[in-house]
DNA sequence: GGGTATTTGTCCGTATGTATT
DNA sequence: AAATACATACGGACAAATACC
């Protein structure tokens, strides 16, 4: 009992929720039928659902009610794959390996710019700041929820070896991984990415339509691709909300029936840990 | 002006903490101040605080204030390496990958534990129900702050084969790769890593000592490894709090020279994206 | 160790605004 | 237009944690 009341509120529901007893979808009591049940205060059965709010059990709707959160069939995309081809999320590929699981692909037709490089994209492409480079914007949607959005950044003096489509709007059907061979002779050998989880920026609230609280956290992926040679050829920089998205890493030899589960595990089923 | 006043006020907090007139560590003036500059009732400035607390940007210290947080440095977990010796974040080779980066390692002895496979964990090892594992559990630190939990999970006829050690609370120095190559003749051929964003557990919230408002997710790992015959032989389960962690993959040939940076990108220097 | 001032945490009540049905 | 339900904002009171003397 040295919880506070919200607290032991807050406790009480997130039971029901996790037993089943309030599935996903549906409509909690009112603020009002609480603040009877629990012998509350209205801000104290309000500040109970804030808890619950901020670790992704419930949703609010102005006029309509508190409802459990539903979940989301996630999308597994592959961080590893054939370097040298297209692969892991990149270019061409997109489309297809979406539609290989039954789902529904889209994306804009990639906005294309000319910056300066900045840090850190200078050092990550072993540019002096203030190089030109290429950026091609996408806008990446599943099942018409928007999923990902991905810009990548090239040096500009790819487009003066041949490269020239770089700086066109159209799509780069044949993936920029082939074009740059066939146009420019640059052969992808490799590249490394950099995952780092973080807080969701005014823009990719918006566009990922995540609650502007900042509770969903967005998976930023720094893909640098490396020529044979060894140098920088160019930086793909994803960002997923972490609501719908997971991630596969195949290193080795892994049997293809070994299929990637389709659906996020769930904490309860997670070895219970910690604690020493 | 169509914002809340709260929004505002926690805006104009915000503005200040991320020109750097508030640098991290820095005490934000109290409450009753802040009700005074602001014009506000004290529950207002209250709301604002929250505001600025689920986005990680403001820490509040009962007794002392409200303090800006400070970054911490991240630590690079590889998730790609030499499958069939140890490697990505594997056994033994945890100290000293952690230490070449002059940071300080340590880890629990592992917690030995007989379970019955459950899902989905039976499934992911390919095996029924009820079928005895063996799981093996350890906390790791760097400086001296928690930074993951892993639980590794064998079956049992493994140490029927000769892998015995598996059962011992012991370490296996030489990494539990080379040992079930030495005892039991079991080559390991390769792995996939599903990786997942979620919300601590209260177990995990406790261990990593994250605020329990469960704003910090925690990056969650299944890796699942297979033998030469394309079996599975083992299911690692490692969790990481998302403030404190990155992971990095490479695929192909990469120069040794493109490191990994050792702090993350900052969401200001990200590309600025998405909006429709 | 004790006492006091400071600061945030919890809880209450009320009034009014806004979104939805 | 009316009813319902959540959102914002005010005010007050006391508790709990911390720092300082």
């Amino acid at each position: 009992m040295a919880d506070p009341m919200y607290r032991q509120i807050a406790e009480d529901l997130r039971r029901q929720i996790e037993a089943g007893e309030l599935p996903p979808g549906a409509q909690l009591r009112t603020e009002l039928e609480l603040r009877e049940k629990y012998n509350a205060s209205r801000n104290t059965i309000r500040d109970a659902i804030k808890w619950l709010i901020t670790r992704g059990l419930v949703e609010t709707r102005p006029g309509q009610g508190t409802f459990v959160i539903e979940t989301i069939v996630p999308y597994v995309t592959s961080l590893t794959g054939n370097p040298t081809t297209a692969s892991g999320g990149e270019g061409t590929s997109y489309k297809p390996e979406v539609e290989a699981r039954f789902r529904k692909a889209s994306d804009t037709l990639p906005q294309v710019g000319i910056e300066e490089a900045a840090e850190p994209m200078a050092t990550e492409m072993a540019l002096a700041e203030g190089t030109s480079v290429v950026s091609r914007h996408q806008q990446r949607y599943i099942d018409g929820t928007p999923w990902s959005l991905q810009t990548s950044f090239y040096p500009m003096d790819l487009v003066q070896k041949g490269a020239v489509r770089l700086i066109q709007a159209g799509d780069i059907t044949e993936g920029t991984v082939a074009y740059l061979r066939e146009s420019a002779g640059i052969k992808q050998a490799g590249y490394r990415d950099t995952i780092t989880v973080r807080a969701p920026d005014m823009n990719e609230t918006a566009f990922f339509r995540l609650p502007d609280d900042g509770r969903i956290s967005v998976v930023e992926q720094r893909r640098t691709a490396y020529s044979d040679d060894g140098r920088p050829v160019r930086l793909t920089v994803s960002v997923y909300p972490a609501d719908r998205n997971q991630f596969s890493v195949v290193v080795g030899q892994v049997p293809d029936n070994a299929r990637v589960p389709d659906s996020p595990p769930s904490p309860a089923a997670a070895p219970e840990s910690g604690g020493g």
